[in-house]
RNA sequence: CGGGGUGUGGCGCAGUCCGGUUAGCGCACUUGCUUUGGGAGCAAGAUGUCGGAGGUUCGAAUCCUCUCACCCCGACCA
C-alpha cells in the first residue's frame, strides 16, 4: 500500500477527550474517530489491525475444533424472556421496537441465540460435543463508555459456545479453548494471564478471565496471584488467607458505651479511642433489590460489591442513603452498628467478625460507639460469609507457603462454564446412547477484538508513539524515502517496495512528499515494526538503513538484499 | 443514575466574570516559490448557524430559562 493512496489523518495534538494513553494513540495515529460515546469509526490501519487479530484468532479456533457461524445481532425478546435475562441484564441491553412495537435486543453476547439454535437441531449425542463461534459486532448500552475502544457500546468480539453431552467431555472442551486463547494472545504479541473471576451475568458455575498485565491507569482490573502457586483470581473473586490476624485478647470485656464526637469515620474513630482499624467493626448498610440490609466488616476491609451480592442473590445492590440509614439506625451516618439497630434487618459478618475479642462498633446512637463488643455474646449475624477484598500480603487460599501479590491488568479474554443454565432454561436437549434425554453441559468464550489492540498499545508504547507487535500491526514494515524530490530515492523505494512484497511483508510505502522529520514522526506514531529508511547517507554505498522500532536498533542492509533483511529482522521481534 | 466539568473552523485553545466594531491564535488544509536525515521558511488563500431553542437588550459567543451532546470520578463488562 501506497501512504498516498490510503488514509491515514495522524493528528499533531491531543484531542482533549481522550485520558488513556493507548486511546489518544489511536486517535492520533488516525486509527479510529468518535461516532458518538462508546462507538467509533474504524480507519484504514485500525481495520487492518483488527483483521489481523481476528484471523489469528479464527486460525486458533478453526485448529481448536470450533466452528465459525454468524448470528443475528438483532434479537427479538422473547428469546430473552424465555431465559430470563431480559430482566437481569436490563438496562445494559441495547432494546428498540419495530414498526409494529415489537420488542426487540441488539445483541450484546449470543448464549439464547446458540441454543435456540441447537435446541431445535441437535437431539443425538452423536453429534457431541460441537463448538460454535462467531466474530461479529456486540451492542452493550454500558452505564459509562470510556477509554475509546476498552468500553464501548458498539464492539467487536469472538464468542464461541460449546455444548457437551456430560461433564468429562465438557472439561476436555473447556481446556482447549483455554490452550487456543493461549496460543492466541502469544501469536498476537501478548503475555496473558488467565484468572479466576466471577461468573456475573453469565451465570454458571465458574469462569476464568485473560488479563493483559500493564502498569498504566488503563489496567482497569486489580489481579491478586500466588508467589509461590498457580492461583491468580480478579480482585472480585480472590479469596485470601488471614495471614496476621490481631492477637485474641484472654479476658472479655464488658460492652461499654463511650462518647465519640465529631468521630464518624474509621480514621476518626481509631484516633480517637487509640484501637487499630483492626479492632473495629464496620456496619455497612445496603439497599438490595429495595431492601436494607447490613455487612459487618473489620474497620481496615474494604467490602467487595459483587461476594454481598453473590451472597444476598439479588439484582441490584447499593449503599443505602443517608436517609435510610437514619432511619434503620435511629442515628447519623457513621455510628451504626449491629447491637440495637432500631429496625430489625439482615445481617451479614464477614468471616473474621467472629474471630475478633473486644472491639469497637457503632452504638446506633449519634457520636457514640460501643467497646468491648464480642461476636456470639453481644449479638449474632444472620450469616457469616467472605464479604472482603482480598489485598496484596495476605495468604494464598491454595497454598501454605504462599503470599498474594496484586497487579493491574485489562481483561482481553474470558471463558464461562455454563453448567446447564441455559440449556435447562431454554429446554436444550439431546438423547444419550440409551435414548435418555439430557440437557447440554454449555461453556460461552469470549475475546475482546477491538479491546485488545488497544490493551496491546496501553502495554506496548512510547513517548512517540504505539509500538506494535508484529503480527498485529497494520503494516509490518515502512519504507520511508527520505526525499520525494529525488529520482535516486524513488528508484530506490519502488525497487524495495517490491522486493518486500515479494518476500511477503506487508509494508506501507511512504511516498509523500513531506520533510523526513514528518515521516520519522509518523512512522513511530502509527508503530510499524520495522523502518526501512531511504536516504543520501547510507545510499551512496547502496545501502539502506533498517529501524527496529520495538528496540531502537539501526542496521544496515544491502539495497539488493533488503526484502530478506527486512524478513530476518521481523523473524526475530516480538 | 449520582457527583464534577466542557461545548467557539478538521484538531488544540483564547475571548464569556464586566454585553459594544469585521469572533481571534497555533496546528492542519489550498496555491506558488525556496527547502529536504527527526513535525521547514516566505507569500497569498479557503474554512465559523460561537452545541440547540427561547428570552432580556438599541446590540448577545458573553446575561437569563430550557434543552442536547461530550468528558472525568463511582456501580457494569470483551
Amino acid at each position: 500500500m501506497r501512504w498516498s493512496q490510503t488514509y491515514i489523518p495522524t493528528l499533531r495534538e491531543v484531542p482533549a477527550e481522550a485520558e488513556l494513553i493507548s486511546h489518544q494513540l489511536l486517535l492520533r495515529g488516525g486509527y479510529i474517530r468518535k461516532l458518538a460515546a462508546g462507538v467509533y469509526i474504524y480507519l484504514p490501519l485500525m481495520q487492518r489491525v483488527i483483521e489481523n487479530f481476528a484471523n489469528i484468532v479464527r486460525e486458533e479456533m478453526n485448529r481448536a475444533g470450533a466452528i465459525e457461524i454468524t448470528m443475528p445481532v438483532l434479537h427479538p425478546a422473547e428469546i430473552w424472556q424465555e431465559s430470563g435475562r431480559y430482566e437481569t441484564v436490563g438496562k445494559e441491553q441495547m432494546r428498540l421496537k419495530d414498526r409494529h412495537a415489537h420488542d426487540l435486543v441488539l445483541g450484546g453476547t449470543h448464549e439464547e441465540i446458540v441454543t435456540y439454535l441447537l435446541r431445535g437441531e441437535l437431539r443425538s449425542y452423536k453429534q457431541l460435543p460441537i463448538n460454535l463461534y462467531q466474530i461479529q459486532v456486540k451492542f452493550r448500552d454500558e452505564i459509562r463508555p470510556r477509554f475509546g475502544l476498552m468500553r464501548g457500546r458498539e464492539f467487536i468480539m469472538k464468542d464461541a459456545y460449546t455444548f457437551d453431552p456430560d461433564e468429562e467431555s465438557f472439561a476436555v472442551s473447556y481446556q482447549k479453548m483455554i490452550d487456543a486463547y493461549f496460543a492466541i494472545f502469544k501469536r498476537a504479541g501478548l503475555d496473558s494471564r488467565k484468572v479466576e473471576s466471577d461468573t456475573g451475568a453469565m451465570g454458571g458455575k465458574a469462569a476464568h478471565e485473560f488479563m493483559l498485565i500493564v502498569d498504566t491507569a488503563g489496567g482497569e482490573e486489580v489481579i491478586l496471584f500466588c508467589n509461590n502457586c498457580e492461583y491468580a483470581a480478579n480482585v472480585e473473586k480472590a479469596e485470601f488467607r488471614e495471614l496476621n490476624p490481631p492477637p485474641k485478647d484472654k479476658n472479655l470485656e464488658e460492652v461499654k458505651e463511650v462518647p465519640t464526637p465529631g468521630a464518624s469515620t474509621i480514621e476518626q474513630v481509631t484516633k480517637f479511642l487509640k484501637v487499630g482499624a483492626k479492632k473495629l467493626v464496620k456496619t455497612l448498610l445496603y439497599i438490595a433489590d429495595g431492601k436494607p440490609v447490613a455487612a459487618m466488616i473489620r474497620g481496615d476491609r474494604e467490602l467487595n460489591l459483587i461476594k454481598l451480592k453473590n451472597h444476598l442473590k439479588c439484582l441490584e445492590l447499593e449503599m443505602a442513603p443517608a436517609a435510610t440509614v437514619n432511619e434503620i439506625s435511629g442515628c447519623e451516618v457513621g455510628f451504626a452498628g449491629p447491637i440495637g439497630l432500631k429496625k430489625k434487618i439482615p445481617m451479614i459478618a464477614d468471616l473474621e467478625v467472629p474471630r475478633l475479642t473486644n472491639f469497637v462498633v457503632g452504638a446506633n446512637k449519634n457520636e457514640t460507639h460501643l467497646t468491648g463488643v464480642n461476636y456470639d455474646r453481644d449479638f449474632k449475624a444472620d450469616a457469616v460469609v467472605d464479604l472482603i477484598n482480598a489485598v496484596a500480603g495476605e495468604g494464598c487460599p491454595r497454598c501454605e507457603k504462599g503470599i498474594l501479590d496484586a497487579k493491574k491488568g485489562i481483561e482481553i479474554g474470558n471463558t464461562f462454564m455454563l453448567g446447564t443454565k441455559y440449556s435447562d432454561a431454554l429446554g436444550a436437549r439431546f438423547l444419550d446412547a440409551n435414548g435418555k434425554e439430557h440437557p447440554f453441559i454449555m461453556g460461552s468464550y469470549g475475546i475482546g477484538i477491538t479491546r485488545t489492540p488497544q490493551a496491546a498499545i496501553e502495554k506496548y508504547h512510547d513517548d512517540k508513539g504505539i509500538i506494535w507487535p508484529k503480527n498485529i500491526a497494520p503494516y509490518q514494515a515502512i519504507i520511508i524515502p527520505l526525499n520525494m524530490a529525488s529520482e535516486e530515492h524513488r528508484k530506490a523505494a519502488e525497487q524495495i517496495y517490491a522486493d518486500l512484497r515479494f518476500n511477503q511483508v506487508d509494508c506501507i510505502l511512504d511516498d509523500r512528499s513531506e520533510r523526513a522529520g514528518v515521516k520519522f514522526n509518523d512512522a513511530d506514531l502509527i508503530g510499524i515494526p520495522v523502518q526501512v529508511v531511504i536516504g543520501d547517507k547510507s545510499l551512496k554505498q547502496g545501502k539502506i538503513e533498517l529501524k527496529n522500532r520495538q528496540t531502537g536498533d539501526t542496521t544496515l542492509a544491502d539495497l539488493g538484499g533488503t526484502g530478506k533483511a527486512v524478513a530476518a529482522l521481523l523473524a526475530e521481534m516480538n
